[in-house]
DNA sequence: TTGTACGCGTTATCAT
DNA sequence: ATGATAACGCGTACAA
């Protein structure tokens, strides 16, 4: 298991200086002659010494405290981002990042900035938060980058706000890609896209809406683009603003949903008459609904933003911001295209097993829940 | 940054026992009287003890001793597996991981042999190395995981030795994604497919061309598969064979190609006479030339097996192993289907940028790479 | 069966 | 400008 690794006290020691001089360089804190401070990086170059940071996080022994609020409500998405989290979060302890999952009602700016001043008030180094387009919202973002805490935004920018960084994909490129793949599907033949959309006042819809737009108009002249649906991202909606347009028109040979409401989609698509050619449809987000009408051949593609790699990015993020150290904003998340055949399988983990029959090796059982929570967050 | 966790030692006032006594319970030591197990149960679930891996680590202060052998050669896709190794080299240090990179010549079982044997006196945690079919292979991996080794493949499996763990991609799914999406491109006319393979040897070969060919046939019954070209990885004779196929029938809608030696695939798609119909192409692994390909629209989609998500994911099994913790295998790698359109940025990461520019703020500047070989493989 | 004390490598504080 | 040293929380050897 071994091959030991040098220590600042070995660089210490090669160096000629003490432990302490070491540290002043390597940790910048000034006030060494220039002459050790050269010793020393010679030492350390010589001797290759990299900084265990096991070490360094033991003997700081601080808790970092970030949160993430998520909206609430039926949205198959936001709930599957929850889970994730909250499979995150013991992992996290253990490596002494507190997390805490806030929700919120959808797109309330108000109720927003009131949880944000609360988080602040309780002490808090960073959060995530699903952007919006909101004033009052972009100005409670700068008030808590002013007090020094991290704010990152997740899914959804705000484009306003001076957040730290920006987390999830870019929804032009998305959109592009349905485009694209829309395209290939007509194999040169001419046809009809039909694209739906939640509101066009969101800007994640709008992007991939325009993404669409520009590949297909680019590419593939003998594609015609419908009229936009507003469905709100609400299944009734998008149910009786559909339903005439197949029954009247027949030449709609692909659907575009960028955003939610998609059970009306699928209803409408299930009911289409055997004789009538079944369109194209992509759609957005692998939710158990999309999943299982994809696995049924109702719709022929999903472009997912990978939750479960936005959600390490920014994790990954919000500490590096808390350690001041270089920013790490990773590679920008790429949509991934799934069809029937390379669709993920359903969870990435496991709900909780069966503790009785894995006796956890390591011994440190994951405490119950509430008590963490109490303990913790206090 | 605050909040303090509770420690061993608060588990052990609360549940009014010692220290030792707790650890021997969090640990499994066994050796404690069940009473005093069940106080301290109770005080950790009561306390919400999470285990600080960073005390851990540090006082075990044991260096992992991890090897990847990646074949040499000219092949870009595992010029690249080595690059993004070597990437993360320095990163893997900092949490005493010690990584050695070995190169090997392609598909040469004994010299694997050879290098594993000489690893395996080194002394080594554990090896991630490319599987092949190779009986020899089989047994030298056997008889270091019976010397406490643990081994992984990575890329290409070894289906009849012991092995760990398989990281990689299923290969048969990804021929099926490349099947429905040939499939789809053909939008409901006939056509033929041409398949590429390096050899129906490799494992990972006949398996793609066996997942596009069960897709193709089940699902697409207007299409055609064409024999097979063999064309053993090299460019010149995948450029030969091809040549004459498209002189003299003009039928290809769809080029599959599974494995190398794409350069001749593309000289030849890019000689096609403006007036001929380009097929749809569809590549494996994101390189420079397929990637280029991509950009200028020669090829239509490729299909990429992440390798940086096979190293993260391979080096997060070996730590589990070599921890005895549960094997962390991870969900199976999918492969990720790129268009023009969101084709990932070329580097994940920056070679080494401007050193001077940079004055790290965290001072503890990597070593000159020589140095760190030296010191550390010894 | 239970308890004590030291080491791991770093940071931070106090002296010189 | 430099040096010594006490934490940090866990694992472990050793004592009782």
């Amino acid at each position: 298991m071994q091959g030991r690794l040098p220590t600042l006290s070995d660089v210490a020691r090669r160096a000629g200086v003490s432990y302490a001089t070491v540290d002043r360089v390597v940790n910048d804190r000034g006030g060494v002659a220039d002459k050790s401070v050269k010793r020393v990086r010679e030492a350390i170059d010589e001797l290759g010494y990299v900084r265990n940071v096991a070490a360094a996080n033991l003997s700081q022994s601080r808790t970092y405290r970030f949160a993430a609020i998520i909206p609430t409500g039926t949205n198959q998405f936001f709930q599957q981002l929850r889970a994730i989290l909250e499979a995150e979060r013991i992992r996290l302890l253990a490596d002494r990042i507190n997390l805490r999952i806030e929700g919120i009602a959808a797109f309330d700016g108000e109720a927003l900035c009131e949880r944000l001043d609360m988080l602040a008030r309780t002490g808090i180094d960073g959060v995530a938060l699903v952007g919006t387009d909101d004033d009052i919202v972009a100005r409670k973002i700068a008030e808590l980058r002013a007090a020094g805490i991290a704010v990152l935004t997740l899914v959804s920018d705000a484009p306003n706000a001076p957040r730290d960084a920006y987390i999830g994909i870019d929804n032009r490129v998305a959109g592009q890609t349905a485009g694209r793949l829309i395209g290939l599907c007509h194999g040169g033949s001419g046809g009809r896209v039909l694209p739906i959309v939640g509101a066009l006042s969101a800007p994640d819809h709008a992007e991939r809406l325009e993404g669409m737009r520009e590949t297909v108009t680019a590419l593939y002249p003998d594609l015609a683009i419908a009229p936009v649906i507003i469905g709100r991202d609400e299944h009734e909606i998008v149910e009786s603003k559909l339903r005439p347009i197949f029954e009247n028109s027949h030449d709609i040979t692909a659907v575009y949903s960028v955003g939610g409401g998609n059970a009306g989609l699928l209803r409408v698509l299930r009911a289409l008459p055997a004789d009538q050619n079944r369109p194209i449809v992509v759609l957005h987000d692998i939710v158990p609904q999309s999943r299982e009408a994809l696995e049924n051949g109702v719709i022929d593609a999903i472009i997912d933003q990978r939750p479960e790699v936005e959600i390490a990015n920014a994790l990954n993020c919000l500490r590096s911001i808390a350690d001041r150290r270089p920013p790490d904003v990773a590679d920008p998340i790429l949509p991934a295209v799934y069809f029937k055949e390379n669709l993920p399988p359903p969870q990435g983990r496991e709900t909780d097993a069966h503790p009785a029959d894995a006796p956890s090796s390591d011994g440190a059982r994951p405490a119950s829940k509430s008590r963490v929570l109490k303990e913790i967050d206090q």
